[in-house]
DNA sequence: CTGGCGTCGGTGATAAAGTCACAGAGCAAG
DNA sequence: CTTGCTCTGTGACTTTATCACCGACGCCAG
């Protein structure tokens, strides 16, 4: 049942008595799990699947700020969790996922009787505030074609995609335009295939140039 | 002594336990506090002064992530103490400023033994993220000139600003060059009067165009 | 099987921002 | 006054963002 290694951390009998207080749920692809300025209601642990986070400005444009996916804590929930404010991104289930959902009191509980669980909810919320960090130096720094490039690799060293543009859009935090542009080019070079909703990657894609 | 707001909250006598373990420093502006690579003996709680937190990118370009002023936590330094990682970041004293170093053994204890501190961080962390995802989209998404005028306007409604290009440049994550080509728009309209390491507000710079 | 419709992708024109290179202005110490 | 350093201004060019529009593709109803 503890499918968590930060449950699994928990001495007896914590343990037991944290899982009859957790509520186990699973989300299908596609289920937005909370939007911007709704109240959280628990720490969501994640088992399975994969979940993204974004955030739409003001103007109405999106980028995706990280991805969680099995045993990963979403730290994010923690600040709403404990002060009553609304979260400032959205979640969405990109693959189906299970998680644990940790009420408020007893995660408060859980934060003063275990050192382990304090261990790894302060460890887990270090790496979010790196991720972010990288992110904003990536944002304002690092040039798109390699981004794209990088994302790219990433998920397909060789083989199959299946996104569209805008959606590539909102996971680097740019403009379909631009992102159509940069692919028309990588495919002139040789690098991937383009059709409908997919990208085929045929070619080394880091180091060119 | 106890001249933060969450150490106010401890109770008798785990408080005067606490301060026995403390350490207050004083660093005069212009002292780096801690820089990218290094590690973290303590988490600092800052009473006065303001320390600014900056990153460098590969590139080696650098911008502000926050500011830490009076009854802040240093909460980036969480990540670190806990889990031996180095710091990802640098801080940079601006103004003179105090802090309460709390060694790790001594953050774990009152992480155990008081929900007010418990709440503490957990809020102080939840502003952070908040702060950084805020970042993270005004990079992405906001134009240059307008991000210049909120910071300008933020700083002096009216009045002057010492600070040279290049440093408003790492403020704002660009580069000097386009910091100098804004303001000088600014001035040709009259909103502000340049000199040499100084900003003159004039006019009305927000809501403008 | 075909015509209509909604989504997806391509592209030109233009504006904003970043990069590179360099020159001149302001300031301080000798 | 000269020297040397930092700070600022600017031209030329590249990259990215924005706006406007159109055609291609896939799907579904008739």
């Amino acid at each position: 049942m503890a499918r968590h290694s930060i449950l699994q951390t928990l001495p007896e009998p914590l343990r037991s008595q944290a899982l009859e207080r957790i509520q186990f749920m699973t989300f299908p692809a596609g289920q937005v799990l909370f939007t911007a300025g709704e109240r959280c209601h628990g720490l969501p642990l994640v088992l399975s699947g994969s979940v993204k986070v974004q955030m739409t400005g003001v103007s109405g444009h999106s980028i995706v700020l990280y991805r969680m996916g099995a045993d990963d804590i979403c730290t994010l929930s923690i600040g709403c969790l404990m002060t009553g404010r609304g979260y400032r991104a959205e979640a969405v289930v990109e693959e189906e996922a299970e998680a644990a959902m940790i009420p408020r009191g007893l995660f408060d509980r859980l934060l003063e009787q275990s050192p382990e669980f304090r261990l790894g909810i302060m460890e887990s919320y270090g790496r979010r505030l790196d991720d972010l960090m990288l992110l904003v130096e990536e944002v304002a720094f690092r040039r798109m074609d390699e981004r794209l490039a990088e994302w790219l690799a990433a998920r397909a060293a060789q083989g199959t995609i299946a996104i569209t543009h805008q959606e590539l859009a909102i996971e680097l935090g740019t403009a379909r335009e631009v992102v159509s542009r940069l692919l028309k080019e990588l495919e002139r070079r040789g690098q991937v295939r383009l059709s409908r909703g997919r990208i085929d990657v045929t070619g080394e894609l880091s180091g060119l140039d």
